[in-house]
DNA sequence: GCACGATTTATACCA
DNA sequence: ACTGGTATAAATCGTGCG
C-alpha cells in the first residue's frame, strides 16, 4: 500500500550478504518509522579509452567477480560526460565496501580511461537515484509493514517495494529537539578527558523542559552516573534532533572519550548499540537521530565577530548577557568546588542550554531547507563547506541530466584575474545612489553559457559562440550547458518560492519556511562562480571562472561609460556596484544598462552623505534613515580593540550626521583621557585574532601567536580556528613580546600608549586625517569649533 | 652593528 | 577548506653607513 512519510535521515546495514537501505522517517500519524529497501545495489562506471575496447573490457570485468561481493551485472550504457554522449560500462556489485576494491582493480586495466562515481557513498547513491532528499515529504507507491527488527527503536518498520514521489509540502512534522550542554571539571586549565570528570549536563527539550544532571559525590569515576543518566534521558525523551554548541568538537568527543574510559555505554542512538561516531565533514553521527552542531551555522554569520554562545544568543535576541550568568571557562572548577557558588554554575549551564535551544529555533529552519535542497542530511549539511553543499546539489542535477559525475582530482592552484575596484573620489559626497547588478556572476554564467561543457577549443564564429573579451575564450551559445541549466533552475525555483510567499501572511509558519528556502536557493546560486574556480571542485573549470570575471569587468566598465555619457558622475565602484549621483538620470541609466548589457542593475540604497578616503573597499555613509553605515574600516573589523572601534564609530557619526569636526576631535580627546586615567575596562582593550595554523608553522612571532603560546603555558588549549584575545602590557621590546592573554592581565599593567598610538589614534585619524586633523590635536585637548562647512570653505 | 626603509607575513575585510 | 582584490599592522629583511 502507498505510504506518506517525512524522511529525515538515511543509513544502511549489511544483513548476511545483502545491503539494506534504512530510511528514517516520520509517518502521517507522527510515528517514528524505518523504511527498509533490500533491492538496491551499489554500482559505478568504467570509461573505456576507446569504444572498440568495450566488449573486451566487459568480459574482463566480469571475470573479476569474487564470491564475497559478486559482480552481478556489467552492461554498456549511454551517458553524457561534460555534455558529450558516450558509451560507458556500468558495473553493479552487492556489498558497498567492495566498490573500492573493484575500482582499484579496474583502474589499472588496459583500455580503461577512468572509473567514475565509485566514490559516492551508498546511502547518498540511493537517495540520488531515487530522487529522495532529506527533510522532505514523500509518498512511496508500495510499502508493507513488516515485523519490526528488535534492534530498531522506532514505532514501525516497513519494507519498500515501490517508487517515491515527492510531495509538495514544505512544512516538517513536529520534530522533537533536545539541546544539551556539558560542563567539565578543569582545575588545571583545559580539561582532559583522561583525568577530568563531566560535572554537569544540562538539557532542554522542545516542550521547554529543562533537566540538569549533576555529578554526585567525589571520586574520579563519579561522572559515570552522569553519563548514564544522560543516556537514559535521551532514550526516554527520544529526540529526533540533538543540538549543541560546538558539540562536534567538544561535548561529543569528550563524552566519547570519557565513557570509554569509564566503561559506560554512550548508547544514545535509535538502534541497539547505536553510539555516536565521527563521520564525514568532521561531524558526529548518531544512528537514527540528527546530531546538529549549531556552531557550524553561527560561523557563517559574519556580523558576529566573537562567537561565544552568550554573545551569539544576545545578538540573535535569544538571551541578554546582562540577564544571565556568565562564568569564564577557566573558573568553572572554582565555582564547582565552592558550595556557595555551585548553584551559579548550574544556572550558567542552564542559561547555556536555553541559549542553545533558542539558537536551534532560529537556525534549524534554514538548515532544514538547505538539507532538503542539497540532499545532504541535516546533521551533515552544517559541517559541509559551501563548496560541498553546492557540489551535492550539482551531483543530483547531473543524475537528472544523465550526466556522469566527474571524479575529485588533485590539481595545482591556478590564479586568475578577478574583479575591478575603482579608485574612489575622496571626500564627502551628498546624495549618492548605490547601484548593484543583481546576482552579477550567476547571471553572466547564464547569459554567456559558461562552463566546462560549452567551452570550444577550436575555431568558433561569433554567431555560434560567445567570445570572451581579453581572453578570446569561446563558449558555444547552444545548447545550454550544465551550469546554465542548474542556475536557471535555481533562480526559477527561487522566483517560484517568492511568488508563493506573496500570497502568505508574513508572520505565518509557511512564510518563514519559504523565506529560509529562498535564502538557501540564493546562497547556492551565488556560490556557483566561486565553486567553478575552486581547484577542489569536481566541476572545476578555471577558464570558465576566468571568463566570468573578465565578463564582469567588461560589464561594469561598459556601465561606467554609459553613466558618463549620461553625465552621471561615478564616485566609486567595486565588482558589481556603482556609486553615482542620485538624480533623475538614474532611471534612464538603468534602462540603458538593461538594453545594452542585458543584465539588470538597480538602486540598492541611497546615501544622504557618503565619505571616502583614498582607500578602496572602505567608506562611511549616512543612509536616508539616518543610520551610519561603516564599510571596511576598523570599526567593522573583529581584530581591533573595542575602544578603538567605538571611537571610530563615534567619529564617523559625528562627521556624517552632525558635520562637526571639532566635536569629533573632542570625543577622541576624552577617550584618550579616560584611558590615560585608567577609566577604561580591560575588556574594551582586548584584541581578538584567529589562529589560522598550528603554532609551530608561524614564520613570525606575531602578537596573537605569542599570546596563544602564553595561554597554553597557563593550561589553556589553542586550536586552529580559535580566536585569541590578547592585550598589550607596559614594557620594552617588540609588541609581540608584550602581548598576553587578557585573562592573565590586570588593567593597571596595560600599556595605554600602545592603545593610544596604535589603536585609538590610527582609527580616528583614518577618517579625520582628510579634514586636516593631526595626531597632536587628537592627543591634546584644545578649544575651537570646526565644522564641515568651515572645512570646505578653506578648500 | 645600527637605523630605517622595503619586503614579507598575517589577518580580515569587500564584492 | 567557493573566488580574487584590497588595506593594514607588525615582524623581519636588506642596505647604506663609514
Amino acid at each position: 500500500m502507498p505510504l506518506r512519510f517525512y524522511i529525515y535521515d538515511i543509513s544502511y546495514e549489511v544483513v548476511g550478504r545483502e545491503p539494506h537501505i534504512l530510511l528514517w522517517g516520520v509517518n502521517e500519524d507522527n510515528e517514528r518509522v524505518v523504511l527498509r529497501d533490500r533491492t538496491f545495489r551499489p554500482y559505478f562506471y568504467v570509461i573505456p579509452s576507446n569504444e572498440s575496447e568495450v566488449s573486451r573490457l566487459v568480459g574482463e570485468i566480469k571475470r573479476l567477480s569474487s564470491v564475497k561481493s559478486p559482480i552481478t551485472n556489467v552492461e554498456v550504457v549511454t551517458r553524457k560526460f561534460f555534455g558529450k554522449p558516450m558509451k560507458v560500462i556500468k558495473v553493479v556489485t552487492v556489498i558497498p565496501e567492495y566498490v573500492r576494491e573493484y575500482r582499484e582493480m579496474i583502474r589499472g586495466m588496459d583500455g580503461v580511461a577512468d572509473v567514475l562515481e565509485a566514490d559516492i557513498r551508498f546511502s547518498m547513491r540511493y537517495m540520488i537515484d531515487k530522487g529522495l532528499t532529506p527533510c522532505s515529504w514523500f509518498e512511496v507507491s508500495n510499502a508493507e509493514e513488516v515485523r519490526k527488527s528488535p534492534s530498531l527503536r522506532v514505532s514501525r518498520e516497513y519494507e519498500v517495494f515501490g517508487e517515491f514521489t515527492p510531495l509538495q509540502i514544505h512544512k516538517p512534522p513536529e520534530m522533537k529537539v533536545l539541546a544539551f550542554d556539558i560542563e567539565v571539571y578543569n582545575p588545571r586549565g583545559a580539561p582532559r578527558p583522561d583525568r577530568d570528570p563531566v560535572i554537569i549536563i544540562a538539557l532542554m527539550n522542545s516542550e521547554g523542559e529543562v533537566k540538569v544532571i549533576e555529578k554526585v559525590g567525589e571520586g574520579p569515576r563519579g561522572d559515570a552516573r552522569v553519563i548514564d543518566e544522560f543516556v537514559s534521558y535521551i532514550q526516554q525523551y527520544d529526540p529526533d534532533i540533538i543540538v549543541g554548541y560546538n558539540s562536534n568538537k567538544f561535548d561529543w568527543p569528550y563524552l566519547l572519550e570519557r565513557s570509554k574510559l569509564l566503561g559506560v555505554r554512550l548508547e544514545v542512538g535509535r538502534v541497539k548499540d547505536g553510539i555516536p561516531r565521527t563521520s564525514v565533514y568532521g561531524h558526529i553521527s548518531i544512528p537514527g537521530r540528527l546530531n546538529v552542531d549549531l556552531y557550524d551555522f553561527v560561523e557563517e554569520i559574519s556580523e558576529i565577530k566573537i562567537k561565544s554562545l552568550d554573545v551569539v544568543a544576545e545578538y540573535l535576541g535569544i538571551m541578554r548577557r546582562d540577564e544571565r550568568v556568565l562564568i569564564p571557562w577557566y573558573e568553572i572548577s572554582k565555582y564547582w568546588d565552592d558550595p556557595n557558588k555551585r548553584e551559579l554554575l548550574i544556572r550558567y549551564a542552564v542559561d547555556d542550554v536555553k541559549s542553545t535551544k533558542g539558537l536551534a529555533d532560529k537556525l534549524l529552519p534554514f538548515a532544514t531547507q538547505l538539507s532538503s535542497l542539497t540532499g545532504l542530511p541535516l546533521d551533515q549539511v552544517g559541517s559541509a563547506s559551501v563548496g560541498f553543499r553546492l557540489e551535492w546539489y550539482l551531483m543530483r542535477a547531473a543524475y537528472k541530466f544523465n550526466e556522469l559525475i566527474p571524479n575529485r582530482v588533485e590539481r595545482p592552484y591556478e590564479p586568475y584575474k578577478g574583479a575591478i575596484v575603482l579608485e574612489p573620489i575622496r571626500g564627502i559626497h551628498d546624495n549618492i545612489a548605490v547601484l548593484d547588478f543583481t546576482s552579477m556572476y550567476p547571471n553572466i554564467m547564464i547569459k554567456y553559457n559558461i562552463g566546462p561543457d560549452t567551452f570550444v577549443e577550436g575555431e568558433c564564429s561569433e554567431d555560434q559562440c560567445y567570445v570572451i573579451p581579453e581572453l578570446g575564450y569561446r563558449f558555444r551559445k547552444e545548447p545550454p550547458g550544465f551550469y546554465k541549466a542548474v542556475l536557471e533552475t535555481l533562480l526559477e525555483m527561487r522566483r517560484g518560492v517568492r511568488e508563493v510567499m506573496k500570497k502568505l501572511p508574513q508572520g505565518s509558519v509557511e512564510y518563514r519556511i519559504l523565506d529560509e528556502r529562498q535564502k538557501a536557493l540564493k546562497i547556492l546560486a551565488n556560490a556557483s562562480y566561486g565553486y567553478m574556480g575552486w581547484v577542489g571542485a569536481r566541476w572545476y573549470f578555471r577558464q570558465g571562472a576566468e571568463a566570468v570575471t573578465a565578463l564582469g569587468r567588461k560589464t561594469i566598465s561598459t556601465a561606467i561609460d554609459l553613466a558618463k555619457k549620461l553625465g552621471l558622475k561615478v564616485i566609486y565602484g567595486d565588482t558589481d556596484s556603482l556609486f553615482v549621483e542620485y538624480n533623475p538620470k538614474i532611471d534612464e541609466f538603468i534602462r540603458l544598462v538593461m538594453e545594452k548589457l542585458g543584465l539588470e542593475i538597480k538602486v540598492d540604497k541611497v546615501y544622504r552623505r557618503v565619505f571616502f578616503t583614498e582607500a578602496k573597499k572602505r567608506y562611511i555613509g549616512l543612509t536616508t534613515d539616518g543610520l551610519v553605515d561603516i564599510v571596511g574600516f576598523e570599526a567593522v573589523r573583529g581584530d581591533w580593540a573595542e575602544i578603538a572601534k567605538e571611537v571610530q564609530e563615534l567619529v564617523a557619526h559625528t562627521i556624517l550626521a552632525e558635520g562637526s569636526i571639532s566635536k569629533a576631535i573632542e570625543l577622541v580627546n576624552n577617550v584618550i583621557k579616560d584611558l590615560r586615567e585608567g577609566r577604561v575596562a580591560l575588556d574594551r582593550l582586548i584584541i581578538w585574532k584567529t589562529i589560522t595554523k598550528p603554532l609551530d608553522e608561524y614564520e613570525v612571532s606575531a602578537p596573537h601567536v605569542t599570546a596563544a603560546r602564553r595561554l597554553i603555558e597557563l593550561g589553556g588549549r589553542v586550536e586552529v580556528g580559535d580566536k585569541i584575545g590578547y592585550v598589550i602590557v607596559k614594557g620594552s621590546g617588540p609588541i609581540s613580546s608584550r602581548a598576553y592573554p587578557y585573562i592573565a592581565v590586570k588593567v593597571e599593567d596595560i600599556d595605554s600608549d600602545y592603545y593610544i598610538d596604535h589603536q585609538i589614534v590610527p582609527a580616528a585619524l583614518r577618517i579625520l586625517e582628510y579634514f586636516g586633523v593631526t595626531e597632536k590635536q587628537l592627543k591634546t585637548a584644545s578649544k575651537g569649533v570646526r565644522t564641515l562647512f568651515d572645512f570646505s570653505k578653506k578648500r
